[in-house]
DNA sequence: GTACGGATAGTCT
DNA sequence: GACTATCCGTACC
């Protein structure tokens, strides 16, 4: 088990902060199969009154964890196929929450090639033969939440402080934050949301 | 290297 | 019935 960051963390900065703030920090799952890890180098905010935040019309099944906690985790389905996680942030009774957009792998790195290997929903092989090079691993949310081993069942509405998926304080400092739009939306587009890593290859796209 | 279509299912109008 | 916080495979530069 890493250190994790101190549950007061997430209750104690606004989800603009927490965005920038989670940067150069790393993801980690203690999972059956071994653990997996990477630093957090892409993040999004999503906004109470944001029309693009999945919170914004009102609480649902779907979205309820985002309406727990801050340091919650919100899992959900996008496209029927793939899944995202988020990082709830906020008062409790404000659906806000940052999706994490992109990793840096640093540990598991075997583990997460072989289930990115996998159809997303069948667990049969994906036609592809070749591995994936270790930028393509968790260079996406779809990607990241695979290869990460994170699911909607298990994983949704967990807590960061004391669930087998958890976020370590900073291993990676001194870089630059570029601040731009949000990727695949339509609602709220040019609100300056989307926060990465400069220059780092594992970021979904620049 | 960029572009596009298909897969796929829950949620909301 | 339309929409969606995506990814992959293939086509075509």
């Amino acid at each position: 088990m890493k250190e994790r960051l101190s549950h007061e963390l997430y209750q104690q900065h606004d989800t603009l902060t927490l965005s920038q703030m989670l940067l150069g920090c790393e993801l980690v799952h203690d999972s059956p199969e071994g653990r997996t890890a990477g630093i957090i180098v892409e993040t999004e905010a999503y906004l109470w009154g944001d029309p693009a935040c999945h919170a914004y019309r009102r609480q649902t099944a779907r979205n309820q964890a985002m309406f727990g906690p801050a340091g919650t985790l919100y899992v959900y389905l996008i496209y029927g196929m793939y899944y995202c996680v988020n990082v709830v942030s906020g008062e409790v009774g404000v659906g806000e929450a940052v999706l994490v957009r992109a990793l840096q792998p640093t540990e598991g790195v075997d583990l997460m090639q072989q289930r990115r290997q996998l159809h997303p929903k069948k667990m049969v092989p994906l036609s592809r033969a070749r591995p994936l090079l270790e930028k393509d691993l968790c260079s996406g949310p779809g990607k990241l939440v695979q290869a990460m081993g994170i699911t909607l069942r298990e994983h949704n509405c967990s807590s960061l402080s004391t669930g087998p998926v958890y976020i370590t304080p900073p291993v990676l400092s001194g870089f630059d934050t570029i601040v731009t739009t949000r990727i695949g939306i339509t609602q709220g587009a040019g609100l300056p949301y989307r926060f990465y890593v400069r220059d780092n290859t594992y970021v979904s796209r620049r």
